[in-house]
Parts: structure tokens; C-alpha cells; sequence
DNA sequence: ATCGGTTGGGTAATCGATTACCCGAGTTTC
DNA sequence: GAAACTCGGGTAATCGATTACCCAACCGAT
């Protein structure tokens, strides 16, 4: 590397200020020095240095983005999501996984920090253990909370309305005859796993149907096989599983089909995302689809109104779900079919 | 933010030379300044600011990493296993994609350039598109191709040994006894697809087989999909598919089951690269295992030893992989059952 | 008592881009 | 014709951390 603006204005025979003049265009130059400069940078690849350029005006042009794991494909859709969003505006995204550990993330918080990031935006992967972290980093820069949200406030949140996603769901396999259900999800580590299995018991117990114990794992299609396994297992089959995400209930499907189970005949099943591969599901899944670009869309508009340590009262912005019926429930007229 | 080093060491009643030599260990300082500076640095909560660090060491501490998108398993695997290999180096991951756009991969190149990474790990979107913007980094800064490399040379590259691992999948499936066979793969545009694309016909014809036209279309379940129904269309099935990846396989044996025809009784389907759903896939998938962590391990080795602009010969690094031999393919003696 | 040597602290240069500030030349206005 | 402006170029300060360089104090040895 090694050509500055410094070479390029001697190269051009002018001065830095006018050389910085003519390639930001911020000031009127001559056409002449203007051509003599552009032609020089060109010569000699000039590249301006984005590190002497962050540290002069105090910000770096780039917002960080923590997320639990990349390999889940709903964090996948959604950090592709808000690059769609920044895409434009001209500042890049530093993408971390915290690996669903509150210690990683917290390390990952702090770098971005050091790295002066102009804004954060982390699903904190722990309803608890982050909060400390978050919070801190809240004080510091712009934060907003996508998806997960840690306990208690303090940081402005986007997301899925998880509860009126859930009795969508209840509502729908009751609609279609279902009179016992019973939850798959995960442990209750994140405002999501227990936003969802409360949604769940909440509209079950609303309408009065018999609700099973809940099998409580991962938000994997592993867990989704052990799950079914479990419900195989038990002797007695609930009328429908609702999942708190789509891995789980192609995990859960493809174990009860093996375990001779017929999916929507005798349990109905739904899950909860709609993205990856719910539709190439087999059969194609029923679910509830989150409004992913809306809440990346949000989640950026808003990080540009927060400002660090805003006293404030946190906001809190739940936008609706919609239920996608396709094959593995009965399908009733409520919802969309596809 | 706003508290630097000048404030800690006001606080701390020393002049900014001692605060920093406290505080980074790299002179000693009297253990009186020592504490002093660290108890002030601990009440003002005190974080250097690594851009003004990064500027005046001349390195971020920051390697540059471009995939073309996050959406496909292999990628993140890839991701994920680099930065695992990073983990303790001290250095983070500034993780681009390049969502198969050559245009958008060499927009990426040049933030992260201007951003000033210290290396760079890309997996080049386009065997020929990419070849300007690739070539342009590498003299730039220390570079090294993954998985995917451009055409002509001039940048090292670490990754499978595509042709090997045809040879692994066509060898197994005319040993479980098929005397035609078909490759379903992506559209040339990368050297992965021609590579698995040449390795499937050099040892398929060695072996004198029937090779029906290959399909190709795109690296996804998608495109499996389509591939498997057009196989159905077609009248005539070939003994055995060998697909380019897992995604395309998945699809495949859906859409091949879909159409009445059971795998492996009637036709056998190997994938390649092993990860993701390949052991969730009904029934399990058998594969080409890709080294995965070898690869990253040895890209970041590689990555520490070359210099920008080197004009030594460029290096290929190729992994052997290995077959997985699971359900979709008739076992034989050879290789890995799962 | 003086001298070379060591130890540890402070001052200021450095990295590269931007821009506040200053200055000279040219233009306008009464 | 002089005062008041405008225009555009250059010099140097600035951002924050590190460190080359200098200097004072103190050590032991002669």
C-alpha cells in the first residue's frame, strides 16, 4: 500500500488541501488542479485511507451487527435483510456471531467498540447473561435490538410480534379441529423461546383445548427429530404441534412421518420463520412467516433517531406476523394458502 | 464516547507516554504509575480507540473475508471454521458477501481494501469477472483464494480436490453397479463447476460408462428440484446422479421420490460437500465430505506467509476429500458408512 | 569527587485525511 | 480610486495512540 494524499499532491505539483479539495469536491477548485490531481490519484491508484479518514471525522462509516450464529438460517435472512437496507446509505456492516455464548458476545461487543462502530444492532443471545454487555454498549453507541431482546429495557427493540404470532398459529390448528396441542421450542434463554411458549399456552388456554408439557430443546432440526421422537415415545399423540421455529418442525415432521404418523392426517404441525426451507418441506410446511424486511427496515430507520445513552424510555416496535398455511395442517379459511 | 488516553493519564496525574506504556506493559513504569493510570483508566472506563491505534501501527489487526452469499451452508461452514481458526490470533473477521455479483464482490474488495485489512480470504464469485478486482487486491495485500479461484493463476488458493472427489463419487456409484449416469451441477461460472463438471466426465469415461447431458443450473435445492424433474420428463433415468453439491442432491431425491422412483433401489444419488442437512435428509445423504476445517486451517497459514504483490509463483493447495457412503447410494466395501 | 551506565519519565513526532484559518489577487461598488 | 468582497490556494492543527528521543536522577566504580 503506501499512496497518500501527500503523493498525489506533489505528484500533481499542488497542496494537500487542494488535492483533498479536488477528489472530495467539497470546495471549488480550478478545472486545471482538479484534472491535474484526478489524473494523478489515477496514476498512481491512489486509494484513500478509510483508518485516517474515521479517526479525522470521528466516525467510521460502519454499523456492527451481532447475532447468536450464522449458520440458523433465520439470522442469515435477516443479516442479509439489513445489508439490502444499508446498502445505499454508504456505511458497510462488521457481522459477528456471538456462537450463542454471552461471554463471545461480549468480546465481539467490545472489538466493535474499540473499532468505533457508528451503531449496533445485536440479537443478544441470552435473555439474561447479556444484559450487562448490551447495555454498556447501549450507553456508548446507537444500539437497537433486532429480534432478541434482553430482560428489563433499557435498549430500543424490533422484532416479531411473538405472541399474536403464536395465536395465530393455536387459533388456526384449533380452527381445524385440533382439541389437543402441545409446543416444541427451545429453553427459555431467550426473550423469543419464552415469548412464543407463553404466546402458545396463553390462546391454548384461551380456547380451552388440552395443552401437553411443552418439549423444550434448541432451535435446531436435531431438537425437532428428538422432539418427535419424544412424542412417538410417549404413547399418546396431541391433534397438533406448533414449533417455535421451522427447523424444529421439519425435524419433528420428518420423525413422526418415520414413526408412521401421517402429517396433517393425524397431527397437524406448524412451525414458525418461514424462511430456508419451509416450502421445499416435505410435505410443504405451514407457518408463520416473520416480516423480515420490515424489521430490518425498521431496525435501521430507528438506529438512525436512537442516540447513545438516550434517557429516553426504550421503545419497543412489534410488527405483526401473517400465518402461511400450506400442507402440514388442515387447511381452514382463515390464512393465506400457497 | 470520548474518553482517550490523555484523559487517563490527567486523571492519573502522568503524561500520556506513561499511561500508555501502563497500560500496554511494553516499558515498565513504577508499580505506583501502574496503578494509579489503571485505576483511572478503570474509573473513566477508559477503551483505546483502535482506529487511531490502527493508523499509527500501520495495521488493523483485521482480516477482509468475501464469500459470495451467506445463504448457502457451505459458506457459513467455511465462515464459521475460519473464524474458529482466528479465534485466538488476536485478529477479527470482516465478513463480506458478495451476493454472486462480481460487481458488488469488487465494491466489497474496495471498502475492505480502503479499510485497510491486513489480509484477505476470498472465494472468488466468478472464474472470469472476478479476475481484475482479485488480481488488483492481491497486489495489494496478502490475499488467498478459498474454495473457489479465478482463471490464470497469480493468487494462491486452498480448497478440495474438486476432481479427486468426482473420481471418489462416479468410482462408488459404477462399484454399487451403475452403467449410466448423469452429473447435476451449477452453470460454468465458477471454477468449482467446471472442475466437479471435468472430474465427473474424466472418470466416468475412463470407466466407460454411458454419461448422459449433464444438468446445470444453480448450487440449490431449488434448482435439485428442477434437475430431478426434468430426469423424470426425459423418459429414461440414468442409474445414478452425481450432484455438484448437497442442496442440488436434496432436491433431487425429493423430486425423484415425488416421482415415484425410490432411492438408491432404482437410481443412486451421491452430493458433495457435507454439511448442512446432508444426515437430516430423507433418507441421509451420501457424499463427498469436503476437509472443511483443513481448508481454513491451512488458508489462514497460508495467509500469514504470503506478502502483497509477491511475484513468486502463485501456490494451489488442494485437500483430498472423502466419501460418506449413507443411504442414497448401494454400499460397497469402499469407503466410510455413517 | 567524578564519570559511565542504568532507569524511568516527559515531550513531541508520527500515521493520513480533512479543514479552520490566513493571505493574495481579482472584482465590484460608490 | 479606495473600500469591501469574493475566490481559490496554501499552512498547519486536528483526531488518539505509540514511541523515538531527550533528560534528570541515581547507581557503583575509580
Amino acid at each position: 500500500m503506501g499512496v497518500t494524499i501527500h503523493d498525489v499532491a506533489r505528484a500533481a505539483g499542488v497542496s494537500v488541501a487542494s488535492a483533498s479539495r479536488a477528489l472530495s469536491g467539497r470546495r471549488k477548485v480550478t478545472p486545471e488542479i482538479a484534472e491535474r490531481v484526478a489524473r494523478a490519484a489515477a496514476e498512481l491508484g491512489y486509494q484513500p485511507n478509510a483508518v485516517a479518514k474515521a479517526l479525522r471525522d470521528q466516525t467510521t462509516g460502519t454499523i456492527g451487527m451481532v447475532v447468536p450464529g450464522i449458520g440458523n438460517p433465520f439470522f442469515t435472512t435477516i443479516v442479509e435483510a439489513v445489508e439490502r437496507e444499508l446498502q445505499n446509505s454508504g456505511t458497510d456492516l462488521l457481522l459477528c456471531a456471538s456462537q450463542y455464548s454471552p461471554q463471545v458476545e461480549a468480546r465481539r461487543l467490545g472489538t466493535l467498540l474499540a473499532r468505533r462502530v457508528d451503531g449496533l444492532i445485536i440479537s443478544p443471545c441470552d435473555i439474561e447473561a447479556s444484559v450487562p454487555a448490551v447495555l454498556d454498549a447501549a450507553r456508548r453507541v446507537p444500539l437497537v435490538q433486532l429480534d432478541r431482546y434482553i430482560e428489563g429495557g433499557g435498549a430500543d427493540w424490533v422484532g416479531v410480534d411473538d405472541e399474536a404470532g403464536l395465536a395465530l398459529a393455536v387459533d388456526h390448528v384449533i380452527a381445524g379441529g385440533a382439541r389437543s396441542v402441545v409446543f416444541a421450542g427451545s429453553r427459555l434463554v431467550s426473550s423469543s423461546a419464552r415469548l412464543r411458549l407463553s404466546g402458545f399456552e396463553r390462546t391454548a388456554a384461551r380456547a380451552g383445548v388440552e395443552v401437553l408439557p411443552p418439549l423444550l430443546g434448541e432451535f435446531t432440526l436435531e431438537w425437532g427429530v428428538e422432539a418427535g421422537r419424544r412424542l412417538l415415545d410417549a404413547g399418546r399423540l396431541p391433534d397438533a404441534v406448533v414449533c417455535a421455529n421451522d427447523e424444529i418442525a421439519v425435524g419433528l415432521v420428518r420423525s413422526l412421518r418415520f414413526g408412521g404418523v401421517r402429517v396433517p392426517e393425524d397431527v397437524a404441525v406448524v412451525g414458525f420463520d418461514d424462511v430456508g426451507h419451509a416450502t421445499m418441506c416435505d410435505p410443504p410446511l405451514s407457518t408463520v412467516r416473520q416480516p423480515v424486511e420490515e424489521m430490518a427496515a425498521e431496525a435501521v430507520r430507528l438506529l438512525g433517531q436512537v442516540k447513545a445513552g438516550d434517557p429516553r424510555p426504550a421503545q419497543r416496535i412489534a410488527i405483526a406476523p401473517r400465518l402461511v398455511v400450506r400442507q402440514t395442517s388442515r387447511p381452514v379459511a382463515a390464512g393465506v394458502a400457497e
